[in-house]
DNA sequence: ACGGGTGATGAGAATCGTATGATCAGCGGT
DNA sequence: ACCGCTGATCATACGATTCTCATCACCCGT
């Protein structure tokens, strides 16, 4: 398998994403926290390829102890933890007064658990195994949301050409007219497009959008690519692009 | 409950609804009292997601304290406290000369005890266990109400397409014919018409919609949908839409 | 031009998510 | 206390989605 390759697409990007930064300008700050070291290494990577500062903890305790220091802009919070549960984190900072966002990480079938009245705060969550690419856009999101930082543009819209992608929404259209796409076609498609212009590997690709258990052969990249050229490219002047023995990438017309 | 997402849809809206806010343009100021801090906390989340500006009091002698100084635009207030109930607050309040609305909250059973006259005054009250959906309307309606915030808008009817939803009267009206709403379904489709066009997830809607306390299971989401589809989509240009995997969405043809 | 390797795509099976009818429980009004 | 309406739960059927497999087309180096 593939399983380490490591890229780093997004690291220095020169596009102008919707970036999200500190008021002051500086890069945000994320303080990931899980007892599987698996895990918060695997998030460290991820978000730092986002140009973000991490820091992990691997503990409850020693998540409010990192928390108060590094000042983070959000947190990736494992609800099911040894000492002090996620919940229980959340509990303490809120009565610290610390309103940091959080997106939480549970179990498949553990959902049900004490969620309720999560997301009213603006909180979120997300069920293991979870791909990176849905851990980062709900950071994104409960982060563009709570205001903590400041976006260049509010909407939340990407846009290759012609084809413009909305991130709230859902919506995707080319040329005025909206595609339906399936969940993992919105997430393929929304990576390629955060990376306009950059071949993307299918390792890259099935690291970022497939869960991180998923076992399977990375020939549904190729899969999944045909379907997403059936719905976007079909008669049209192709914006998704094969470079052979490399990889995928999306890019404007000329 | 299912595995999605997020949102604090209304935190950085972009949209143009009748939002409120003080004359001067800064954010409303709301105090929210009770005794019990797992309920200060949910209000403040979710009024804070509003884009209104909180504190929290945990008694009637506090919020006195509190609302001297920090001169909020209205306030929730638990009836039931240890040392200075609600009421007694209430009066504390309009003796000083202070005519800002109160929001009452209120054991489902204890209603009859004294509550009677006071929606007179322009003030309300809900009874435990609540949903967030309700206590907001409310906050809003008996502020705009009591004229210490300007609105965009002062009718407080929301549009999507042909479908208009009047927040004052509940009436529900597509395309000039009316519809007949329970209260569930209209605060459910209320929270999808203040959200228009963004995707909310089961547990995003759950957590709005429905009480805090509510044991069961996501699927009642599914369920009030299918209700609302039947009563307004029925056989027309469909408005609410399922984004498979994601949530719900209602917007505008087109 | 050939052949090996890579990518594209159709078909189909297994799985998952959603819609909905039927049923049950609870509450309020009479 | 009864009846009727609203709200919650359950079971089931349907359809969409995801993924594997197999085949075919294509590209490229030799």
């Amino acid at each position: 398998m593939d399983s380490l390759r490591t890229d780093a697409h997004n690291g220095a990007m020169s596009t102008d994403l919707p970036e999200l930064h500190r008021p002051d300008g500086s890069p945000l700050r994320i303080l990931a926290v899980d007892d599987e070291q698996m895990l918060t290494d695997l998030l460290a990577m991820a978000l730092r390829m986002e140009g973000w500062e991490v820091r992990t903890a691997s503990s409850g305790l020693e998540a409010l102890q990192v928390a108060r220091e590094f000042e983070p802009d959000a947190l990736v919070l494992d609800i099911m933890m040894p000492d002090l549960d996620g919940m229980s984190v959340l509990r303490r900072l809120r009565e610290s007064g610390n309103l940091v966002p959080v997106l939480f990480l549970t179990a498949k079938d553990a959902v049900g658990d004490r969620i309720a009245g999560l997301t009213a705060g603006g909180d979120d969550y997300v069920t293991k195994p979870f791909s990176l690419e849905e851990v980062i856009a709900r950071l994104r999101a409960i982060i563009r949301r709570t205001g903590s930082a400041t976006s260049d543009d509010g909407q939340s819209i990407l846009r290759v050409g012609d084809l413009t992608l909305n991130e709230d929404s859902h919506e995707v259209e080319r040329d005025g007219t909206e595609i339906e796409l399936t969940a993992t076609e919105f997430e393929l498609l929304r990576y390629l497009m955060r990376n306009e212009r950059r071949v993307l590997s299918k390792a890259q690709i099935l690291d970022r959008v497939w869960s991180y258990d998923f076992g399977g052969k990375s020939s549904v990249v190729e899969l999944y690519i045909s379907y997403l050229r059936k719905k976007i490219d079909a008669g049209r002047t192709p914006l998704l692009h094969t470079v052979r023995g490399v990889g995928y990438m999306i890019k404007a017309p000329q």
